[in-house]
RNA sequence: CGGGGUGUAGCGCAGUUGGCUAGCGUACCUGCUUUGGGAGCAGGGGGUCGCAGGUUCGAAUCCUGCCACCCCGACCA
C-alpha cells in the first residue's frame, strides 16, 4: 500500500509529517519556511474561519484590514514589544528590481527606501497608530476590531502548520475605556477561544495565565488555552492579551472621559492562527491518517458506490443520488465519489486517510437487501442500516462522533495531568514516553523556571484559573508556593 | 548560528572501487481482465545524475569550489 502511514508510535512527528502532506492538508514550498494549504487543508481552515468568525460577531466585533508593512520606526515605540520581535522579522529595504549587465534580474541600489518596511510579525503597531486617529472621546469606545491576515516570523526551524515563517491568523485589537473592560474583554474572548477548541476542534483545553517569561511581548498578562496532543506536549491552542497602556502611551492614543479628564485608553489583543490545524490532526489522528470532528470536517459523509456490470452500477447509481439529496436536504456536505477510475478499496483507505468521518458503501446486496452500510472513522465500527432509519442515523452518528472524539480527548487528558510534589517525580514524568501535563508547585520566581526549563526542557505552560489555591513548597527550591502550576514539554 | 547527513524520473531509493544503452519500486499513459478493504497481466512515456570548474580516451562515479535541503541543538504561536 502506497500510502502506509508510520505509526505514532514509532515516529510521532513524522507520523505528523506524513500525514499532513499525505492526507492533502498542505505541503513544503520552494520558498524555505513557507508552506503551501492544500484545497483540502485550507477548506478546513474556511470551516474553522467560519465559526470564530460568528462568534466575534456575535460578541460585537467587526472586521477590517491594515497593512501588510509596518515603518520599522513604529516598532521602536514600545520597548519590550520591540525586543520580543526583533530577532525574526523580515525587512524590506527596496523597491525595484533590474536586469543587469549580464541580463540576470538584481535589486536596484538606487531604490533603496529611506525607511524601511518590516514584515509584520503582528500588527498592534500598526493598529495603534491608527488608532489614535480614530478614538477621542468615551463615545468612540471600546473600539472592537478583528483582522484576519497573514504574517510572518523568519523561524529557523519550521514545522508545517506548527511554525511557518509565514501562517494566517486573525488577530482582535480592541480599545476601551476603563482597566476593568479591558481585563473582562481579555477574558471573555478566551472564553470564545476554550468554547470554539471544545465544541468544534473536539479539543479539551485548559485556561490559564502565561507567567512573565511566557508572556507576549509588550503585554501586562497572557492568557492562554493549553491542549494535550497525543504524543503527551502541549500546543498552546490561543492566546488573549490584556495590554493595559502600553501601546496607548507609545502610540500616544487618549479618549476624553464624561468628565473631561483625559486618559490613555485600555486595550486588548488575541489571537488563534492555522497552528490550529496541527492541533487537529496531532489530537485525534491515528494511525490510518486523519480523524476530522465532523463539524470541521470538509467531507461529512462520502458514498462509495460498489459494482461490477453497468446494470449493478445503474441501479446501485439510483440509489446513491437519492441517499445523497436526502443527507443534503439535512444540510450535511456529502461526496459521492462514482469515479470508476479507482476501486471501492482504495476509496476506502484514502477517505480513512483523509479523516471523512462517516461512509456509505452501497452494492448490489445492499440493493436487494434496502440496505447500507455505514462506517465511522473514528471508531472503524461498521453498521448496516435499512431504508427507513439510514437518514436518522447518519445525522445521529455525526454528533455522536463529535462528542466521541472530543469524550475521548478530555479522558486522555484528564489521565495526562499529573499532580507531583517533589523534583524526582516531577523529572520522571517529564522525561517519561508518555509525557503530559505536571501539576506542580512553584515559587514564582523566573529563575526557577528557567533552572527546570534548562534541566528538563518543560516550561510552564499557564497558571490555570481553574486550580483552587493550595499552599506548598515549589517542587525545584523548596520555597513556599501558594498555587500549583502546569508544566509541560511544548510544541 | 554551532554539530551531523543527503542531493540520481512526480515521490521513495539502488548504482558511486572510473566503463559501454542509468536502473528498481511507486505514481503516470494505453489495452484487456477485474471491482464488498489500497487489483492482475501486457505494453508505453518520463532523467541536462544539485550547480560550476578540473582530471581522463571515457565521469552519476575521482578532485576543487559553490548551492540547496533534511536531522540534532539555541530562539519561537
Amino acid at each position: 500500500m502506497a500510502k502506509d502511514l508510520i505509526s505514532r508510535k514509532e515516529n510521532y512527528s513524522q507520523w505528523y509529517n506524513e500525514l499532513v502532506m499525505k492526507a492533502d492538508l498542505a505541503e513544503n514550498s520552494d520558498v524555505r519556511g513557507c508552506m503551501v494549504i492544500k484545497p483540502y487543508g485550507y477548506s478546513i481552515w474556511e470551516k474553522m474561519q467560519a465559526a470564530l468568525d460568528k462568534m466575534f460577531k456575535d460578541t460585537g466585533h467587526v472586521n477590517a484590514y491594515f497593512p501588510l508593512f509596518i515603518p520599522k520606526s513604529f516598532f521602536s515605540k514600545e520597548a519590550s514589544h520591540v525586543e520580543g520581535f526583533a530577532k525574526e522579522c523580515a525587512v524590506v529595504t527596496h523597491y525595484r528590481l533590474k536586469q543587469n549587465a549580464e541580463g540576470k534580474i538584481v535589486v536596484d541600489e538606487n531604490a533603496k527606501l529611506e525607511e524601511e518596511l518590516i514584515v509584520r510579525p503582528t500588527s498592534e503597531t500598526i493598529i495603534w497608530n491608527t488608532y489614535r486617529n480614530w478614538i477621542h472621546s468615551y463615545r468612540d469606545l471600546p473600539l472592537l476590531i478583528n483582522q484576519w491576515a497573514n504574517v510572518v516570523r523568519w523561524e529557523m526551524r519550521t514545522r508545517l502548520f506548527l511554525r511557518t515563517a509565514e501562517f494566517l491568523w486573525q488577530e482582535g485589537h480592541t480599545a476601551h475605556a476603563t482597566k476593568e473592560e479591558a481585563i473582562v474583554e481579555t477574558r471573555k474572548m478566551l472564553d470564545v477561544y476554550a468554547e470554539f477548541a471544545e465544541k468544534w476542534l473536539a479539543i479539551p483545553v485548559i485556561k490559564g495565565v502565561k507567567t512573565e517569561s511566557e508572556r507576549f511581548a509588550g503585554a501586562i498578562d497572557t492568557y492562554c488555552i493549553e491542549g494535550l496532543m497525543q504524543d503527551g506536549k502541549a500546543l498552546q491552542c490561543g492566546t488573549s492579551h490584556f495590554l493595559g497602556q502600553n501601546f496607548a502611551k507609545a502610540f500616544d492614543v487618549k479618549f476624553t472621559a464624561k468628565d473631561g479628564k483625559q486618559d490613555f485608553v485600555w486595550a486588548t489583543s488575541w489571537g488563534v492562527s492555522t497552528r490550529l490545524m496541527g492541533a487537529l490532526v496531532m489530537a485525534h489522528s491515528d494511525d490510518n491518517g486523519l480523524v476530522l470532528p465532523p463539524k470541521l470536517a470538509p467531507i461529512q459523509v462520502v458514498i462509495v458506490p460498489i459494482y461490477k456490470s453497468d446494470e449493478e452500477f445503474e441501479k446501485v447509481n439510483n440509489k446513491a443520488i437519492i441517499i445523497k439529496n436526502k443527507l443534503l436536504e439535512k444540510g450535511i456536505s456529502v461526496k459521492y465519489d462514482n469515479r470508476d477510475t479507482h476501486k471501492p478499496g482504495w476509496k476506502f483507505a484514502e477517505y480513512e486517510l483523509k479523516g471523512v468521518p462517516v461512509r456509505v458503501a452501497i452494492g448490489p446486496r445492499d440493493v436487494d437487501n434496502s440496505t447500507y452500510e455505514v462506517a465511522r472513522r473514528d471508531t472503524l465500527e461498521k453498521k448496516i442500516y435499512t431504508e427507513d432509519n439510514v437518514i436518522e442515523s447518519i445525522v445521529a452518528l455525526l454528533d455522536d462522533i463529535q462528542e466521541n472524539i472530543y469524550k475521548k480527548a478530555l479522558k486522555y487528558r484528564n489521565e495526562n495531568i499529573h499532580i507531583v510534589n517533589n523534583y524526582d517525580e516531577f523529572k520522571n514524568i517529564i522525561n517519561s514516553e508518555t509525557g503530559g501535563f505536571v501539576s506542580a508547585h512553584w515559587d514564582g520566581t523566573a529563575e526557577t523556571e528557567a533552572k527546570i526549563k534548562e534541566e528538563t526542557k518543560a516550561t510552564i505552560r499557564c497558571i490555570p484559573f481553574e486550580s483552587n489555591s493550595e499552599s506548598g513548597v515549589c517542587v525545584y527550591s523548596g520555597k513556599p508556593s501558594k498555587q500549583r502550576v502546569l508544566f509541560a514539554k511544548a510544541y
